[in-house]
DNA sequence: GACTGATATTATCATAAGATAATTACTCTT
DNA sequence: AAGAGTAATTATCTTATGATAATATCAGTC
C-alpha cells in the first residue's frame, strides 16, 4: 500500500507551451469562443505531481478541476477497514476533479493520485463557476463532459451487475490494453472489485485454457 | 419474468393540470423563464402506462424524455441468459430518458418498465435539443440533471465494491422505505446484484440477530 | 552479484453466493 | 371456499472469492 502523504505539487510557468493540448482537449466538449480562449491563461496554473503522490485525498473540501497534460492518475476510496476500491484510471487529455461544490457541506469521499510523474494545469473551481456565468458555452461543456463521466458509471455498473470478476478482467485488458504494463495488479484488483490474490489466481486459470 | 410486451401508452389531454407540476419539477434543476415555459403546453404531451407495461425497451432507438407524475418504474438490463439487473427505481418528480442521442448509432440498453399504473408526460428528444438551442437555460437544466444523476451513480459503484450483498440490502431499505412494500423481492434482489433466493436468505439470518 | 523491499503467485481453509428443486405462503378469480 | 398461478422460503450441493500465510519473482541499490 501506497504511503505517501499529500505534497503541494510544484508551481511551475509552462502554461503556454500547454495551453494548445487545453484548447484541444476543451474543445472535445464545446466550441469555447476565442475571447473565453483568453481568459485561460490568468486563471489556469501548471503544476507537476511526482508518482505516488496525491491531488486530492478522500476528507478534503479542496475544489479543482485539472487537465492531465502527460501522466497516469487513479481515482479510488478506502473502507474503514483500510481497503482500498478503484473507481477510475485517469490520462493525459483527460479531467480529474473534486466534485464537492455540487454536494455541499459533503466531504469528498475518494482520492486521486499519480501513479506516474504527472504534468497538470488546473483551477479552482470557483473560478470555473465564475467563467459559467460569464458565458453559456461553459455551462455546454460541464453538461457534455458530465454526460461523458454518466454513461462511463453506467457501463461501470452494468458490468459489476452483469459480468463475474473473469470477464469484467479481460474487459479491462481489451479497454485499456495500454494500462496493463503500468499498473499494479493490486490497483487493477481494486478496480476490479476482488483481491491482488484473486486477480493472480484467475490469471492463472485463464493462462490454462 | 414480466411477459408483457410494449404498448404505445394511451395518449390523454389532461397536461394543463399536470403543468404546474412539471414546472415545479424542472424548478429542481434550473430556473426557467416564463416565456420559456409556455412553449411546453405545445410540446408536452401527456401519456398513461398501465402496470407491467414498458416506456422503452432495451435495443428501441427510441428517444424520448418523461416526468413521471404518479407510479413507479424500474429501469433494468438483460444479459444473454435472461438474467434481468436493475439499475435504478424511479418515482413520481423523477425523469426517465432513452440517452441514446448522446451515443450516436448506439441502441439503448436498458429497458424501462412501470411496476404500478403510471402517469407521465414526455418530450421527443429531438423537442428537447431543439430547446436547448434556444435558451441556454435548457442546457444549465440538463447540465444539472446530469450531474445529479453521476452522483447517483457514482454512490452505486461505490455500494457495489465495497459493500456485501447484506450491506446493499439495509442501505436500500434505508435509502427507499416506501419502495419495499411495492417492489416484489425479484426486483429488489436484481437491484442487489443477487439471486432472490440469496435475498431471501439473507433477509432470514437478518431476522435470526 | 548479493541484499532489500515490493509484487506476484501458490496453497490451504473458510465463507458467501449461485443453481436447482421442493415446499410454503400469498393473491386473485370463480 | 377451492384451485391456479405467482412469489417467497428453505434445503442441498457446487463454485467463486476472501483471508491468511508461505514462497517466488522482480527492481533497485550498494
Amino acid at each position: 500500500m501506497w504511503l505517501y502523504h499529500y505534497k503541494m505539487p510544484q508551481l511551475n510557468d509552462s502554461f503556454i507551451e500547454k495551453k494548445d493540448f487545453l484548447v484541444k482537449s476543451l474543445g472535445q466538449y464545446a466550441d469555447i469562443p476565442a475571447d473565453e480562449i483568453n481568459l485561460l491563461a490568468d486563471i489556469f496554473k501548471s503544476r507537476n505531481i511526482d508518482k505516488g503522490f496525491f491531488f486530492l485525498q478522500q476528507g478534503d473540501h479542496l475544489s479543482t478541476v485539472a487537465l492531465i497534460c502527460s501522466g497516469l492518475f487513479r481515482v479510488f476510496c478506502t473502507d474503514l477497514l483500510g481497503n482500498e476500491r478503484t473507481l477510475a484510471f485517469r490520462r493525459a487529455g483527460q479531467f480529474i476533479a473534486g466534485y464537492s461544490p455540487y454536494i455541499e457541506n459533503r466531504e469528498i469521499w475518494y482520492s486521486i493520485q499519480a501513479l506516474e510523474d504527472a504534468e497538470l494545469i488546473f483551477i479552482n473551481f470557483s473560478d470555473y463557476l465564475a467563467l459559467e456565468k460569464r458565458h453559456p458555452c461553459w455551462t455546454e461543456l460541464t453538461k457534455n463532459y458530465m454526460t461523458e463521466l454518466y454513461i462511463e458509471k453506467e457501463d461501470r455498473e452494468r458490468s459489476l451487475l452483469q459480468e463475474d470478476a473473469s470477464t469484467r478482467y479481460l474487459n479491462f485488458k481489451k479497454k485499456y490494453p495500454c494500462y496493463e504494463k503500468n499498473i499494479s495488479q493490486y490497483h487493477i484488483a481494486s478496480y476490479l472489485g476482488i483481491t491482488p490474490v484473486s486477480l493472480s489466481r484467475l490469471r492463472a486459470s485463464l493462462k490454462k485454457d
